[in-house]
RNA sequence: GGCCCCAUCGUCUAGUGGUUAGGACACCUGGUUUUCAUCCAGGCAACGGGAGUUCGAUUCUCCCUGGGGCUACCA
């Protein structure tokens, strides 16, 4: 059974490019009834924040992505959270296994002594690598450092042959000159593991089969190859990802206004929506489908048509992709999902103007004009206008005799029925083109405005079935006089 | 600077040793529609450059260019 893991590292809110990873992550395992693990990878002691690892949570739990193991589910490889397994000695027991097997070290540099070796290499022309100055020092040179109480880390000691290859499964041969990879700190000196050796010991002590990360981590792979060769375990496949980038091609950041996906939530995107639309960022399926459900996203996802080249997030499609999700809800779902979105003073007017029934189709008969739900509150506004707005609007309109006689025809219609709906309006609409003869424009507009005050919304016929024969026949008449 | 990755319409992408290089978003035009919107139809628009291999390269190889990533006691 395959074996993935997410690691986010909650030093910031759970932005789109790290959600895409989870999202393929979690994919790849629906569709090979795998495991999806969540680890938090907070070894970054000064950074993390329990609020970041809160909203990484939140938006994995809109979307539905659920793990099998973690922080908070059951598990056998417990437990999830990097800081928790530094409290159970997870890695002190790798560092003692590296430490005796002379493949890690201690290193008493200070992080000026590192900075002046930097320097140094710079103004030489020479790519840096650690000098392994303290590779030498004599166990009682490091026993006497030791007992001085001098801050210390561990480094790793990199293997000396020179080349490396491995197989991505996106990327296939990739190749690195290990000569130019330093001997890199594994414990620092809080005693905290760096993440390329806690992420190694974790996969190792985890049983991950599979790493779908993106590929701002290639350039780990010597790293971690080599810390997984050293703790005598195979290490597993990787699949590197390509990027997400901001509208200047560049790695998606803040002042890209790479906004937690929380945000897109709050601004009215659907979770579908949202998956389908990210699912295309970097993968396509083998046919020209875009709008999938679910379950076929699943069926037909996998790493072998995952793309290497960086993709921008365009909120364009989002958008048009949201509308169409919008347009696929039934009226009691789309009720649901947008009524959270309305204005709380735009709710009270309604509530107290309508049937929880009529409420449905309020917000059902402007569907069409939907981008996001956020946008519902300003299309069902004109249910709510009240006496006085209505006439201060209306006052901006005049109506001539053809008009005048239209809104007759209707009001005589409203005289009679007792109940209206969209389809006995639509039999009335029909009838008084009928009987006028006139064309639709100038039956349809002056009905619009005369009831609403507006010369744009929803359509004529359902925006006045719900506004209701009383509140019709008052306005109407009102015209009449 | 060094190492690594990448390169098809503005954007997301499909694709092949010989194709009218396909789709979607956006944009434009037309149609339907009472209006905005929806919906429908059509249009604009791409293989970064140079060598090489080949009868033939967008496709394979190399170089260049461009973009990106990494180069921490961040992850």
């Amino acid at each position: 059974m395959i074996r993935l893991r997410f690691g986010p590292s909650p030093t910031g809110n759970l932005h789109i490019g790290t959600l895409r990873t989870a999202l393929f992550n979690w994919l790849y395992t629906r569709s090979k009834l795998g495991k999806f693990i969540l680890r938090i990878e907070d070894t970054d002691l000064l950074r993390s924040k329990p609020e970041y690892e809160q909203n990484i949570k939140e938006g994995l739990e809109w979307l539905g992505l659920n793990c099998d193991e973690g922080p908070e589910e059951a598990g056998d490889f417990g437990p999830y959270r990097q800081t928790d397994r530094i409290k159970e000695g997870y890695y002190k027991r790798a560092l003692e296994e590296l430490l005796e097997k002379k493949k890690a070290y201690y290193c008493f540099c200070t992080v000026s002594d590192l900075n002046g070796e930097r320097e140094s290499s710079k103004s030489a022309g020479k790519p840096y690598v650690y000098s392994r100055k303290c590779c030498a020092l004599t166990p009682e040179d490091v026993k006497s450092r030791l007992s001085e109480n001098i801050p210390y880390t561990l480094r790793f000691k990199m293997p000396e042959n020179n080349s490396l290859l491995f197989k991505d499964i996106i990327r296939d041969d990739i190749k690195f000159d290990c000569t130019l990879v330093s001997d890199f700190v594994i414990m620092k000196s809080d005693g905290s593991p760096s993440y390329n050796f806690a992420c190694v010991v974790d996969d190792k002590d985890m049983k991950i089969t599979h790493v779908v990360r993106g590929e701002d981590h290639i350039s780990n792979m010597p790293k971690q190859l080599a810390i997984f060769e050293a703790l005598g375990s195979p290490a597993p496949e990787y699949a590197h990802m390509p990027m997400i980038l901001g509208t200047d091609r560049s790695k998606l950041s803040k002042r890209h206004g790479a906004t937690s996906v929380t945000e897109y939530r709050d601004q009215g995107f659907l979770k579908e929506a949202f998956i389908n639309y990210l699912s295309l960022l970097g993968w396509s399926p083998n046919d020209e489908q875009e709008i999938f459900s679910l379950d076929e996203i699943i069926s037909q996802f996998g790493l072998d048509r995952v793309s290497k080249s960086g993709a921008i997030f365009d909120i364009k499609k989002l958008t048009w992709m949201n509308g169409q999700y919008i347009r696929k809800c039934s009226p009691e779902d789309l009720f649901e999902r947008a009524w959270p979105f309305v204005t709380d003073t735009l709710k009270s007017k309604l509530t107290t103007l309508y049937s929880a029934e009529d409420l449905v189709k309020i917000v059902n008969s402007v569907k069409d004009n939907l981008d996001t739900l956020a946008d519902v509150s300003s299309y069902i506004e004109v249910y709510a206008n009240t006496e006085d707005e209505y006439l201060d609007k209306l006052s901006n309109f005049e109506f001539s005799e053809s008009d005048k006689s239209v809104i007759l025809h209707f009001s005589d219609f409203l005289a009679t029925s007792s109940d209206l709906n969209k389809v006995s309006v639509d039999q009335a609409l029909d009838s008084i083109l009928e009987k006028t003869g006139l064309g639709k424009g100038k039956v349809f507009r002056p009905l619009r405005i005369a009831s609403s005050a507006e010369k744009s919304g929803p359509h004529v016929s359902e925006l006045l079935a719900i506004l209701g024969k009383e509140k019709l026949q008052n306005r109407l008449s009102g015209l009449l006089k």
